[in-house]
DNA sequence: GTGTGTTTATTTCCGT
DNA sequence: ACGGAAATAAACACAC
């Protein structure tokens, strides 16, 4: 099922990597070129940092959200640090803290080192039935492992703010009391079994500081005390005058491979603590001044040349990797930040991004007529858009455009914009589509109305997948922009 | 009273 | 030395 769009992409993808990664040409990719596995990228969403435990046994990391041993590869070229590397240590597998949390963590003393230097390879356990490659070599867990669940003595290694997401995590619900958090982490960590309660307020704290996480009150008519809270599915600020403001990250995000703190390894590989991408500022209600955003955006990534490139982005110099960067980064677990608002916003139009809590009927499936491509066995973006917001100001009925591929892009209700106008939105949206194209549907029902796909059992990456997929592609550095190296 | 939530201040660790 | 991130401690307010 080849999923990218455009063959020439794939191509150009395979021929850069072949490049860079010679021996992957007898490896297999000249045996099996460009596995559709792979350059799908359909099975990354179903990927999480848990089917990438090297440790798991191959019948349990047989589905749909397990890498192929190629594809494990593939993430490890990205820089995807838990893509079958080092495996700190762990609540024992079976325990239920494994629902959600890393299953080896690291320790506080081991996990400094990072996977070069970790000890001698073995095998990853996990290898897609269907790879037909070997298993692949993987760095062996540090020597020492420490059961947190039973162990006291030994100070788990996450922030709370890792601890806090964890435990949302595994309760698989939406939205957890702060007591169910007391509860899980008591119930998984012994060594907070023991200590004094004053962690507790350090989670409180943690909760209300951290602009990750969101109070959720409480209905009247629900009895208890306290609210709920949850990861905050989206920021208010993510776009600043059609700027998309990414969420501030620490430079050694960017600092490459062997740039990886120390700290961040202290604090787990692959399961780093969440401020790195949910920005801890001190108050939820600060916003950054304007003033400093350029500031902040020269350290925080460099695909944040984005804004500097607007001008290119319009012209059709799409960056593919920002629209991964904007997606995988936030807190959004959905594809539904895709940053499409900078360019509508040129064309005097404004488009909401919303959450996917956003009250139906309002917005639209940004891709809706992409979803008519869905049915034709091709591919369907993600996210919505307002385009309420949009018609407020872009005032126009179903104009003239071409969208690519016959489609029937938002764009085409724009006939007022002028030609330049139109040309660049369809440029924008055939990147666009391309970009929602690394992304396809998981088989949806036919006839289902892009607008029913919001509904959260129809969010094909969930906000745990979501979460435990991009804190591991930045916890060390930035994938995506290493990825578009191969475009 | 207890649990929850917010805020401020301080300390520690670590990278630059 | 400096700054950032995180941890820690404490005070206070509010709801049940």
């Amino acid at each position: 099922m080849p999923v990218l769009t455009s063959p020439d992409i794939a191509n150009k993808f395979k021929e850069k990597w072949l490049a860079v990664f010679p021996e992957d040409q007898a490896a297999g990719f000249d045996a099996a070129p460009l596995d559709d596995s792979l350059t799908s990228l359909h099975w990354l969403q179903n990927f999480s940092i848990l089917s990438a435990d090297p440790e798991r046994p191959s019948h349990g990391c047989a589905g749909p959200g397990c890498p192929s041993s190629q594809q494990l590869l593939f993430l490890k070229r990205l820089g995807f640090p838990r893509a079958g590397t080092e495996s700190p240590s762990s609540p024992p597998a079976g325990d239920t803290a494994s629902a959600g949390m890393p299953l080896h963590p690291g320790s506080p003393v081991t996990s400094g080192s990072d996977s070069s230097t970790s000890a001698g390879p073995r095998f990853s356990a996990c290898a897609h039935p269907a790879s037909g490659f070997p298993h692949i070599p993987v760095q062996a867990s540090p020597p020492a492992e420490v059961d947190y669940k039973t162990n006291p003595k030994v100070k788990p290694p996450y922030s709370y703010a890792s601890l806090i997401c964890m435990a949302m995590q595994a309760s698989k619900q939406p939205k957890v009391t702060l007591s169910t958090i007391y509860n899980w982490i008591t119930e998984n960590f012994c060594y907070y079994r023991h200590a004094e309660p004053s962690w507790q307020n350090s989670i409180r704290h943690n909760l209300s500081l951290n602009k990750c996480f969101k109070k959720v009150p409480r209905q009247k008519d629900e009895p208890g005390k306290g609210g709920f809270w949850q990861i905050d599915p989206q920021y208010a600020d993510m776009f600043v005058n059609g700027i998309f403001k990414r969420r501030r990250m620490s430079a050694n995000h960017y600092s490459g491979g062997s740039g990886a703190t120390q700290r961040q390894n202290k604090l787990v590989q692959g399961y780093h603590s969440v401020q790195n991408t949910c920005p801890y500022l001190g108050g939820k209600q600060k916003h950054l001044p304007s003033k400093n955003i350029k500031a902040i955006r020269s350290t925080v990534s460099p695909l944040l040349a984005m804004e500097a490139n607007k001008a290119d982005f319009l012209k059709g110099d799409f960056d593919l990797a920002s629209v991964f960067d904007d997606v995988l980064s936030g807190n959004c677990s959905t594809f539904e930040d895709l940053d499409i608002n900078t360019a509508l916003s040129s064309l005097g139009c404004e488009m909401e991004v919303h959450g996917r809590q956003h009250a139906a009927g309002v917005a639209r499936w940004c891709g809706d007529a992409l979803a008519q491509s869905q049915h034709l066995g091709q591919h369907q973006s993600y996210g919505y858009l307002d385009l309420s917001a949009a018609s407020a100001e872009c005032p126009v009925g179903m104009g003239e455009l071409h969208a690519p591929q016959q489609l029937h892009h938002p764009l085409q209700r724009h006939p007022h914009l002028d030609q330049d106008q139109l040309l660049q939105g369809q440029q924008h949206l055939q990147h666009f589509d391309e970009a929602a194209a690394l992304f396809p549907e998981q088989p949806g029902e036919a006839g289902l109305q892009p607008w029913d796909e919001i509904k959260d059992e129809a969010i094909p990456m969930s906000l745990d997948q979501g979460f435990g997929l991009y804190e591991g592609f930045f916890t060390e550095m930035q994938p995506w922009e290493r990825a578009e190296t191969y475009l």
